[in-house]
DNA sequence: GTTAGCACTCAATTAATTGGAGTGCTAATA
DNA sequence: TATTAGCACTCCAATTAATTGAGTGCTAAC
């Protein structure tokens, strides 16, 4: 009554506590006289059997059919993440097999976080990489390859590195290359892929003159190579754990689901929705079942976590698996992670060996 | 009797041939009824059962159990496809849907080629990059990116470019730089990677002097960046169809199979394999059952081919799928393949609209 | 408000039944 | 001697029937 929810007194909280933890560790409909015993309620399963009535019709719970044990709905599942769940708060040091061991490759981390978050939780993961499209340019070089390319190089703030091969009509000399990479950096240094318009465009054209096609090219080379790139950056392990539950792996979802995390396009518009999605304190999202971003996902719970390295630039991880999910540990798993990226890769590295 | 081969005459191969392509089709174990009436042979069941008997004690055909009809044993796929099988020799111009969109990154193409094939197949497929090892250096850059920081841009014979960020103790003028770059590249260019030895590379740094670190330190960086973007380029697509095949999808082997194609390194076994089984003169192999050379395909058929960009740089194109695999179509798909991957990223490339 | 008791329901397991495709063998045929 | 028709036999696969048991809802007593 007093409760801080209208709808469930504390006894109904406690029962409904119970029946979701012990379908989370069986994956069996759990009946009335399993929560008798289970509880330190001392209640007869009678009693339970009423209260699970009501619960039933509040929508929290559900029978498969008569004379099975209840499962929870969407709802239930919804409201034990939201209050019932007690989140285990341990500190990062806790976790030694957590370390990330730093690599100079982004590429190498990320794999290795989606292949780590997998085998500890056994469901399937992903991680994007960071979106970088705040990131300026630091510097650009045109070199010389041969007579009819030239290999543009491009550094970002953040060290990434791009190259792009342009082919030319005809040969240029070194010192108009010189001149390009001189006028391209002034201009171009410092800048990010937004904030080149076309009024910046322009005026680099024309102050080019008659080599202005290789400065389109040059443009043309530079967005082509930032925006591939960006678009389809997500690493994936686990992804047969799916095959592991049996309520995915029966339904043909599981086929889609697989061929989801094999593609990675549709998984695209998981990461841009949940990084969208950050209202949370903790920047953690959970989807249940239908709240899910992706239909292919509807039978699901997907968890994910944004991690930050800074001015912006940000990325996701992300763990699909059944709704029966172990979500105190999949969340634990997720916060630690993201806490050990979060500016990972800004932070200077000095301790290196090399 | 005057039959090339021993075991089998011209009837029994009628036979056989005519059992295999029923079961191709059908996926059924085949009676001798059936067959009786598929073929011109103008045979009664009863003979034709004779004939089967004799098949079967020969190996080529297996009987699931008693009273069920016959499948084809690995003896008798193998007979197919060496003996029976026709190869359709279609010009490859026939086929408009595998011309392949000529892109500037290799990457693009050759997911492309594991796409396009997974489709026209409904198979497993992979594609390893080439194997670049005989490659030549053709140019080498070093740039000063800040104070920490050199960058050093490799390019390849191929127009393939390395990059490899090189931290640095302390600022480098640009005069040494250029004196750096020169003295490399006078010292590597044409060089293979395999040609760079101990020799060379004490003279180098001799003739670096203080900067020897320097020297040393690209050396490492270009092994490295070389091996480790070597060592995994495998390209997948279709691992799901896996799960379309009964067969297959039935057993827990299916499970491996999609973890192999999720993780990929035990592919990697695989296409070495392959490189190095390269007797037939088409460039084909094809390896049934427990001739497959992973453990994990032993209840497959894996098909593949090997493709050649000239100077000994190749690489694998792979299928993998039930033993009651459509050969032909197979082959005719890789056949075809190759021949537009043979060469296609050494051509020069004079067609493109930019 | 709680509980014991009882009749009822329904999925899941196991057993029994049947149908049919296919074989192997034998004896007749060309 | 090779081929074929005929028949008894086998065994999987699919169907139906019987059994079990966990769980419920309801009622009446505490």
């Amino acid at each position: 009554m007093e409760n801080k929810n209208f709808e469930l007194d504390e006894r109904k909280e406690k029962i409904l506590d119970a029946i979701i933890r012990n379908y989370l560790e069986t994956g069996e409909p759990v009946g009335s006289r399993t929560i008798s015993k289970y509880t330190d309620l001392n209640l007869s399963s009678a009693t339970i059997r009423n209260e699970m009535a009501d619960l039933e019709e509040l929508g929290y719970i559900i029978q498969p059919h008569t004379s099975a044990g209840r499962i929870p709905s969407d709802k239930g599942y919804r409201f034990y993440v939201d209050h019932l769940m007690q989140e285990k708060d341990r500190e990062v040091t806790e976790m030694k097999e957590f370390v990330i061991e730093k690599t100079e490759k982004m590429e190498q981390v990320l794999k290795q976080v989606a292949k780590l978050l997998a085998n500890n939780t056994n469901y399937a993961t992903l991680v994007s990489a960071p979106a970088y499209n705040t990131n300026k340019i630091k510097f650009i070089q045109l070199s010389h390859v041969d007579d009819e390319h030239i290999l543009a190089v491009i550094v970002m703030n953040n060290n990434m590195v791009k190259n792009q091969m342009i082919d030319v009509e005809s040969s240029l000399d070194n010192e108009t290359l010189l001149k390009l990479n001189l006028l391209l950096n002034s201009a171009l240094n410092g800048l990010s892929i937004q904030e080149i318009n076309l009024g910046t465009i322009a005026k680099l054209k024309e102050q080019a003159g008659s080599h202005s096609t290789i400065v389109g090219e040059v443009l043309d080379a530079l967005a082509n190579a930032l925006n591939e790139n960006e678009d389809l950056q997500i690493y994936t392990s686990g992804a047969t754990n799916i095959l592991k539950y049996p309520e995915l792996s029966g339904s043909e979802s599981a086929t889609n689901l697989l061929s989801a995390f094999e593609e990675k396009e549709e998984l695209l518009s998981l990461v841009t929705e949940s990084l969208a999605d950050q209202e949370s304190e903790t920047g953690i999202q959970v989807y249940i079942g239908n709240e899910a971003p992706i239909q292919t996902m509807k039978d699901c719970s997907v968890v994910t976590a944004t991690y930050d390295l800074g001015e912006g630039v940000k990325g996701t991880i992300g763990i699909v698996g059944p709704k029966r999910m172990d979500y105190e540990n999949v969340m634990d798993n997720l916060k630690n992670l993201k806490s050990q990226l979060d500016g990972i890769f800004t932070k200077p590295r000095k301790d290196e060996k090399s």
